[in-house]
DNA sequence: TCTAAATATGAACATCGTTCATTTTATTCT
DNA sequence: AGAATAAAATGAACGATGTTCATATTTAGA
């Protein structure tokens, strides 16, 4: 039998941080308190400062999850759509309707902020790094003159663009798009982008 | 001689908002504090709550101020470069500028968030529309055939995508695209929604 | 000047995240 | 197995924070 300690010490971690999950989830990022995890888990207030440094270490490892299920939605939206164009396209619906089908947790990932000074853990930034690899894939099909490097930008860029809408399409500050013409027009952007991205 | 009362409300809901104005510029949304604000206004903490609703209302003082300085540099950037190309390209990189030179005020509008179930006011949104209408103007040059609702829908579309590309360029989540390239990334991205706008 | 209404005040409250001395539990050693 | 040691869990206490409200003060009108 191995550690027990270690053993214990896993489980419990892994039970606060999808109840953390589910509750960003179900009431938004900033529903999270330590108390309720800590009931709701059934350890002590201070035992989450054993297995997290601090709220944010938690959030990082909910809102990790969260790009990693992004990534799932996005991997298969690729091998579903073989030509590239379509594959572009379907990754930018996927990416919608996951923020539509997920909005606190896809919120989530954009709302936390580390307190000043302090940078995000690099297997966070590599988790950012892969799914950007996945948009990468199917615009070097479309573009094969572009170097790695430049590929890694127009990809970021593409994200960053489509993000953008999705993401203030989303926000109830700004006076809506009825939500089921967003389809369309998002389809219509990304066609955009396309033409902008291979017309020289 | 007028109101005393009136008069000196007003001046000192003035100087709260001007004081949140600056330490949001200085220090980030989240600095913002309502003792720190009282002390230095010189009012009792309890007389911020005479002056607004809560903290969150305040905040959209101070949001909606930046909102129109932005609405102020792009409206130069529009008047300084008539060709409709040259006007959309000027608007980006006037927004690109002021979140470089004022980022914690310009981040602080995106941050921030009403409370569940409370609405952003009429003549906030509507200052988020006047915005818009400063991309739809040169837009309008462009693509004469836009209906106003599509006009409209374009427009906002236009700033989403731009928005997004700055906002994921200056935060630091991602790994970074040296600042200086940022500049021409843009500059190759509204080419590439210009070009894709008006191709057909 | 005197009265009534408006306004300012700040102590008190409720809620947070976080810490740390203490207790409990698990592992190691003899 | 039993004692010694190390690790982990505990929860009361602390410091910040936004907000409220009974009370004191100031202003406007008669």
């Amino acid at each position: 039998m191995t550690d027990k300690r270690s053993e214990k010490r896993d489980a419990l971690r892994t039970k606060i941080i999808a109840l953390a999950q589910k509750r960003i989830a179900a009431h938004g990022l900033s529903s999270l308190r330590a108390r309720d995890l800590a009931a709701e888990a059934g350890c002590a207030l201070g035992g989450l400062y054993n297995m997290f440094e601090d709220i944010d270490a938690l959030v990082l490892e909910v809102n990790a999850r969260t790009l990693a299920d992004i990534d799932h939605v996005m991997t298969r939206a690729v091998q579903a759509n073989p030509p590239a164009p379509q594959q572009l396209k379907a990754l930018a619906h996927a990416y919608l309707s996951f923020a539509r089908e997920h909005p606190l947790s896809w919120r989530a990932l954009f709302e936390h902020h580390l307190p000043e000074g302090r940078d995000v853990p690099d297997w966070y930034s590599e988790s950012l790094t892969h799914l950007m690899a996945r948009i990468a894939q199917p615009l070097a099909l479309l573009r094969p003159d572009y170097t790695p490097d430049v590929l890694a930008k127009r990809a970021r860029t593409m994200f960053a663009a489509v993000h953008g809408v999705v993401s203030i399409s989303l926000d109830n500050r700004f006076v809506g798009l009825a939500p089921d013409t967003l389809d369309s027009e998002l389809e219509r952007f990304v066609d955009v982008l396309l033409v902008g991205s291979t017309h020289h």
